[in-house]
RNA sequence: CGGGGUGUGGCGCAGUUGGCUAGCGCGCGCGGUUUGGGACCGCGAGGUCGAAGGUUCGAGUCCUUUCACCCCGACCA
């Protein structure tokens, strides 16, 4: 390719709207371009990437035995009510209609549309399992996209589907893992695999595939020593026993005159942050149930954790009127203990969910559903029996994994995930099923995998740049060669013309940049742009039949004769095909 | 959705208490001098000042409405 064709230049002037390095120098070097937030454009240069990242995904994809179609983007809206996933998704569907008035939804995701595809086929166990994936554009109606190509509205993922019995899924699960960790080896990505919430996925259990990195959305706890990794939002710990041998002593109500935080009760007692009770209290909008949440005073309250173990879907704080006029209680007195079950005007159930950090626990200290009223002594099962007791404690940095180490917090770019799905969608989906060896149906046990290629693009680039520009690991840059004659004299034009061709020949992805530039800008571009090896030809090299070439991640340079320099740089070529 | 901010040639910006023909740098085009880390001279093209409405003799500037975009939060792949 010659530079003076390509479309979509560099740019010299960096625009102030870029918080994050891969925004600004993925658009300053021609790669993006937005077209409204959260849409892009992939100029040319983007797409060549684009592209490579798409065909380390696809190799390793068809490795594991995973096999390529493409689904439609309008998926049928009917699909989408049979699992009830137009109310209960996570990202706000968005909706299209035809001339006819069908409904259909832009596709976001595609488990209803991959369960659709296989109930039209009457499939035998054995044909089990299989998995099937696609890379096509998704939607989802982001409240706010950010940071160039890491949060955006319309993107192309890789998302597979596979069908199995309940046996087989493990090893398929472990395959897509294993294959994970390959592609992004390949693609020059330090990944964590961590261990996440599903949310409105469903199923039981998932990994997110991290990759390092400050600007990432994803936080996550780590035990270096074992290896333990996990969400934030799954995150556990072990706890530390604290006054477990105290005997149990008298419950006892005493005046309180404080402030609702508690910081206020701990020091009017005097007594520990720990020995204190933090009731919590919310409301669930999709079940109409308040849930008090009890845990020990120095920890503080996961909300995930919570609304899978009560079965919550939207969680919101309850607010200080209802505490009062529904519950009868009072706005930082909050206690389990004498807790009505009911609200007194709506009627609406009250869930009590312990923390099992209560367990570790005596004699602690806490409200007493009205104002300025405190209890001291209070004790689980003796003085409140809780309906559920779980963790639902958020894991804090420096705390104990369940392996024994440190947890260290870290913060990530997501840029894939591996799902169980069980029978979540194959039980809300009519005839969802295969024959089995006896002859009679049976539901798939399905699992789903994802990589977003654009953001995978992006976490690239945050991992490898500098001030100068991208560094594009080789695998997956635009070009290998940044080809930049210096000097206009004819020998060099016509020495720079030759190599231009033999190098193009003998495999080599070459941008040939055959503008009438000062060198400086040359060389500046072919920095920003990120192309791993650069090789000048000028008038000084010529003397003794030679060119230069440089590597983008060095600073020295290399003087060799043309032929050498094509023997150096095409090899690569053909090792990463 | 809440809070904060910004909209003026492709990009970055200036534009005073309302005033004359809306400027500057980069980039772009033409001509010339240059050519190893973003050169220089000359000439030139390019703007319904986000949009609509209003106040005024006169609006980029003031008022109202609205849209878009950015940041923080809420939310969430």
């Amino acid at each position: 390719m010659k530079m003076s064709q390509l479309f979509g230049r560099t740019s010299k002037t960096e625009g102030s709207d870029y918080q994050i390095a891969s925004h600004r120098l993925l658009t300053q070097a021609g790669y993006i371009r937005e077209s409204s937030a959260g849409r892009y454009y992939l100029l040319p240069m983007g797409v060549r990437v684009h592209d490579k990242i798409i065909g380390v995904v696809r190799r390793h994809m068809e490795s594991a035995d995973a096999q390529e179609l493409l689904m439609p983007v309008l998926h049928p809206l009917e699909l989408w009510q049979e699992t009830n996933r137009t109310t209960t998704t996570g990202f706000e569907l968005m909706k299209i209609e035809d001339r006819r008035g069908a409904e259909f939804a832009l596709g976001g995701t595609a488990e209803e549309m991959a369960v659709d595809l296989v109930r039209k086929f009457n499939i035998s166990y054995k044909d089990l399992p299989f998995n099937i994936y696609q890379f096509s554009m998704k939607f989802r109606d982001e409240m706010r996209a950010r940071g160039g190509l890491l949060r955006v509205r319309e993107f192309v993922m890789k998302d597979g589907y596979s069908f199995s019995t309940e046996e087989q899924f493990k090893e398929i699960y472990q395959k897509m893992w294993d294959a994970y960790v390959q592609i992004f080896a390949d693609l020059g990505l330090k990944v964590d695999v961590v261990a996440a919430d599903n949310g409105y996925i469903g199923g039981e259990y998932c990994h997110e595939f991290v990759a390092e990195s400050e600007v990432g959305e994803s936080r996550y706890f780590i035990d270096e020593a074992s290896g333990y990794a996990a969400h934030e939002d799954v995150a556990t710990f072990k706890l530390d026993d604290k006054n477990v041998g105290d005997a149990l002593l008298e419950l006892q109500e005493v005046k309180a005159e404080r402030g609702p935080t508690m910081e206020d009760g701990a020091k009017l007692h005097n007594l520990p942050l720990w020995q204190q009770t933090k009731d919590v209290l919310f409301f669930d909008e999709a079940t109409k149930r308040y849930i008090l949440a009890v845990i020990r005073g120095d920890f503080d309250v996961n909300e995930t954790k919570l609304m899978q173990v009560a079965g919550a879907w939207d969680l919101r704080s309850a607010t200080d009127d209802e505490i009062r006029s529904d519950l009868g209680s009072e706005p930082g007195f909050i206690s389990p203990v004498g807790m009505v079950k009911k609200g007194k005007q709506t009627g609406y159930e009250v869930v009590i969910v312990a923390d099992r950090s209560l367990r570790t626990v005596r004699n602690m200290y806490g409200g007493n559903n009205q104002k300025n009223v405190d209890l001291l002594n209070i004790n689980i099962d003796r003085d409140f029996k809780p309906d559920i007791e779980a963790d639902i404690a958020l894991a804090q940095p420096g705390m104990i994994s369940p392996d024994g180490g440190k947890l260290v917090e870290r913060r990530g770019i997501e840029v894939g995930n591996i799902f169980q799905l069980g029978y979540h969608y194959t039980n809300l989906m009519h005839d969802a099923e295969f024959t089995n060896d006896k002859g009679e149906r049976q539901k798939y046990y399905m699992g789903c995998y994802g990589i977003g290629i654009g953001r995978t693009l992006a976490a690239i680039v945050e991992a490898h740049h500098d001030d100068k520009g991208i560094i594009w690991p080789e695998a997956i840059a635009p070009y290998q060669v940044y080809l930049a004659p210096v000097g206009v004299s004819p020998q060099v034009t016509k020495a720079a013309d030759g190599l231009y061709k033999d190098l193009t020949n003998a495999g080599v992805e070459v941008i040939y940049d055959n503008r009438d530039v000062r060198p400086g800008e040359k060389f500046a571009d072919a920095d920003l742009m990120g192309i791993p090896y650069r090789v000048v030809v000028s008038e000084k090299t010529l003397a003794n039949n030679q060119c230069e070439l440089k590597a983008r991640t060095e600073d020295k340079t290399l003087l060799l004769d043309f032929e050498s320099v094509i023997k150096k740089v095409a090899p690569r070529r053909t090792e990463l095909l």
